[in-house]
DNA sequence: GCGACAG
DNA sequence: ATCTTGTCGC
């Protein structure tokens, strides 16, 4: 099946993308509708080269219980557009669904680099990723772009808070590996609040960042073979 | 008007 | 994101 969603391209009016995001983030569906069990999972992440002009994606696909790397694929495409707080999904999402067609098969539950619903309009690159392919995806991000912690985050190994916007939760800080800042967790799509900081610390080794996100992001910063 | 602002 | 060595801390 290929992925290829009309992104509008970039004429220097954002507001059109931000009208869309609005749209599709209705669609995004905050109940679990994954396989259970987990057979696969894959890590999405994405690079730059040649001074931003080449967008990289990298895709890296794995089995659910052994954690072994099934396959991982890397898609270069022209970047379009510059990165604009708010619309980064219109940016990166091309390479991304790119480097997803190009797997020998698409995983049960997908990790994207950055965040699901935790944005302003509830629509970051990892649950726009989920609504156009239709696959159960959970955003995780390194720095939080909306939203606050109440509660102080315990510095326990696997601890979690919820992040939110006003009085409402929009995802979950993780202490993902102790003495290192929480990843922010938000559900993409398929994938409800409650199960979406579980299902990334059953993918969390001895790093920071669970394995699917941690592979792709070497693999899409060409940190891999270096 | 001012500051914030995923990757 | 990317440009980049050494350095502080668990």
């Amino acid at each position: 099946m290929d992925h290829k969603p009309d992104l509008p391209e970039w004429h220097g009016n954002g507001d059109a993308m931000r009208a869309l995001q609005i749209e599709l983030a209705r669609q995004v569906s905050l109940r679990d509708g994954f396989a259970k069990p987990l057979r696969t999972v894959a890590g999405f992440d994405v690079g730059f080269e040649e001074a931003g002009s080449i967008t990289r994606a990298a895709a890296v696909l794995l089995d659910a219980s052994t954690l072994a790397v099934i396959d991982q694929q890397v898609a270069c495409l022209p970047t379009r557009m510059p990165y604009i707080p708010g619309l980064l999904s219109f940016r990166e999402l091309p390479a991304l669904l790119e480097a997803l067609n190009m797997l020998s098969s698409p995983p049960d539950l997908a990790f994207v680099d950055g965040h699901g619903i935790a944005h302003p309009r509830r629509l970051g690159i990892a649950a726009h990723f989920g609504v156009v392919t239709g696959l159960p995806s959970i955003g995780v991000g390194k720095s939080i772009h909306v939203g606050e912690a109440r509660q102080a985050l315990h510095g326990m190994r696997g601890a979690f808070t919820p992040l939110r916007d006003g009085r409402e939760q929009i995802g979950w800080l993780l202490r993902s590996k102790p003495g290192c800042l929480p990843l922010v967790i938000s559900p993409g799509h398929k994938v409800a609040m409650a199960s979406a900081a579980e299902l990334v610390m059953r993918f969390v080794t001895t790093y920071r960042l669970p394995e699917p996100t941690r592979l792709a992001d070497r693999l899409a910063s060409r940190r891999d073979s270096q």
